[in-house]
DNA sequence: GATGAATGAGGTTTCATTCAT
DNA sequence: AATGAATGAAACCTCATTCAT
């Protein structure tokens, strides 16, 4: 949370604007981080608005001056946090470095990012796993076009690694992308439910030994 | 759900009962099997009491007179369907066969359960991946106890194989089956969500590929 | 008030019902009988819910299972009262006697009803005459094609006694019929707001003489 | 609409006056002129202050600069509109001619403010007819007294009509003004409705030969 | 034992009004 | 003097739960 409310020009610039625009972006990012807090801890349903405006001291008033309603305010919170994963993750499969090195950096980021915006996975997780019924209009679906739309860049490292000859030909790359991503979601998950027992490993290679040796014996 | 109102002796024995009691039970069948569909169409908020009591036909009272509040409802309703689900599960990885066998053997099972009860699969989704707010008192925690103890047995199979030089050590037991269960899951929600465009492989190897075999090019 | 908590059977039959039914009933009637006499006294708007629930000794949650909503209560109230004025003027319109008598028959009605049912004269001067923004949806024309309807009725008693030569033909029937509506109105709201220096007269000729007896010198 | 912004002069004085204070006044005229518009629409109820301010295009703390409150801003909206038309109509009856032509001239100025005040005319049809519960505290008892101490004075003109021989005695005099007011109401009120069936006459006399005419035949 | 009418706390949202800038 | 962001009381409405019948 400290570092969402610190975190600042986090998609939103902030360069040229008076002290009024300044303020307002300022007291929206509070908002935003208190009814992350607060969905993250007690889900959607459990968190009242009176309960957000009072974390974030503010009147119930001025949240909908920000925020058209309850819907609204969730919408944005989840969808403005979703692309600022969904860059970190692009920029590590864009980054330098082979195929391999595109992976090993996508598992470490998907790690760092998680490990440090703790709350918003729990939250996101929940969007993107659980079948969630909270978005009546859209989110839903813009969240999982989202998760989509990445999934097929990643499938296309795959698929890169496969025609160079670096990568064997053992499952279709898509489906390689969608397991990847879900091996690491479930470490995750582990990390988020007992973070001492299940550590996210430091070692990228100790989740894609999976991928890259084969279990079976030759 | 047919299925789940039909079914007979799911984990609850009906043999030496009362007419009386053989009733009440039927009753509870029936109760849960309206909520069942109820709460994995809309999700557990935006279902009410007055609703499930008006789809299973008994009175509002009635309801409450099995079950002491809406969680507890729920709690009976994700235990029970979780129990029948689980013991499928071992089952499959007691069945017989070699370790191997036994993973095609979980595979393939996991995907008849969903299939056949698929109200149920996008609940339990939500309840396993999902962080689940609604269950505040011991739910989470029961239902995570099942899956941890499951993943155990499920790793046991892996240790099973590696001991016996059938599988190589690529990763640790625990890690493999939470990785394999995840890759599962993957499948099924993009099933779920697509039945069309991403159907449940009917050759596990599809799935178990991605483990049996090695990614990287020796 | 009394009068209409007492008026049994007004439009709804109360024969062959249930005890429920019955208390059913007189329980809604309780309610509007509070809701008019909030509405009549102080306008829609300036009315909460929870005043009415209060005045009518009902909890919140049993108005509303009643009535939709707010303006669904108000609707209810409306027509409901107005289906009993219009009864009450068409009997007098087709009661017995020629044109003249229907007249002075309809002038002493609308006299009495409006006597004996003060809260609603009020509220349904507010909302024929005034304009009323109160009825986003329909009420508004509903009511006027009553009136309207009446009207029309009014008018052919006006063009039946010009046709048969008890009347001349000083003005087109339906404004005479509007005319004479507007007066008796007229008379109405001088008697509501203080009935002592305006009362409404008994001799319903004391009226009808300004339609009756030309006003210039021959 | 336009005329009500132009229209200088109309009570409130702006001879010697400093550029501040026409400045003031002219802010004045605008805020009332945007909020007849809306009320006049919407009703009282349905139109905000920030609404009424964004449509004068002034802040809403300049609005309260000028009016204490919403009632306050609506009592001076409509008090003086209606000092505009009681002055039209004095004018009307004290003007040149017989009682006969004053009459004349009354109906054809009652005509003509209200085709040209249209929003205005909704308005005060709504105070004057409808029982009007936006107003608590006096507007109600101080328009009502304008209104009455004009019919006093319409009532004298039919007084003299029938003292000089012109008019018949048939009925009380303020009665009669009574009647005829109403009767005028009543023609503007299906104008208002519906403009083309119902067109406000241009030959006074269509109205007035209901009172000039006697309905029965001798 | 079964019923479902009654309850009222608590949710979301609006808007008249204030006051620091 | 003018602004408009901030306020929070109060409105409408839902629904989990109880209890008299």
């Amino acid at each position: 949370m400290a570092c969402l409310r610190a975190g600042g020009g986090q998609g939103l610039k902030t360069g040229n604007l008076s002290r009024r625009e300044r303020e307002r972006l300022w007291q929206r990012k509070e908002m935003l981080a208190a009814a992350l807090a607060l969905f993250s801890e007690k889900g959607y349903h459990n968190v009242s608005m009176q309960e957000i405006a009072a974390a974030a001291e503010f009147a119930i008033g001025t949240l909908y001056k920000f925020f058209q309603n309850k819907e609204d305010l969730y919408k944005a919170l989840v969808l403005e946090q979703a692309d600022r994963f969904e860059a970190a993750f692009l920029a590590a499969i864009k980054g330098p470095g082979d195929e391999l090195e595109k992976l090993r950096s996508f598992v470490r980021v998907r790690g760092e990012m998680c490990r440090n915006n703790l709350p918003f996975v729990r939250l996101f997780l929940a969007e993107t796993k659980g079948a969630s019924y909270n978005l009546k209009a859209g989110l839903d679906a813009e969240i999982r076009r989202k998760v989509d739309a990445f999934l097929e860049k990643l499938a296309r490292v795959f698929e890169s690694g496969m025609k160079n000859g670096r990568f064997q030909k053992i499952a279709d790359p898509y489906a390689l992308a969608v397991a990847l991503d879900s091996v690491i979601d479930a470490f995750l998950l582990l990390w988020v439910e007992s973070p001492e027992r299940h550590p996210y490993p430091e070692d990228p290679d100790v989740i894609l030994n999976i991928f890259f040796k084969g279990l079976i014996n030759p």
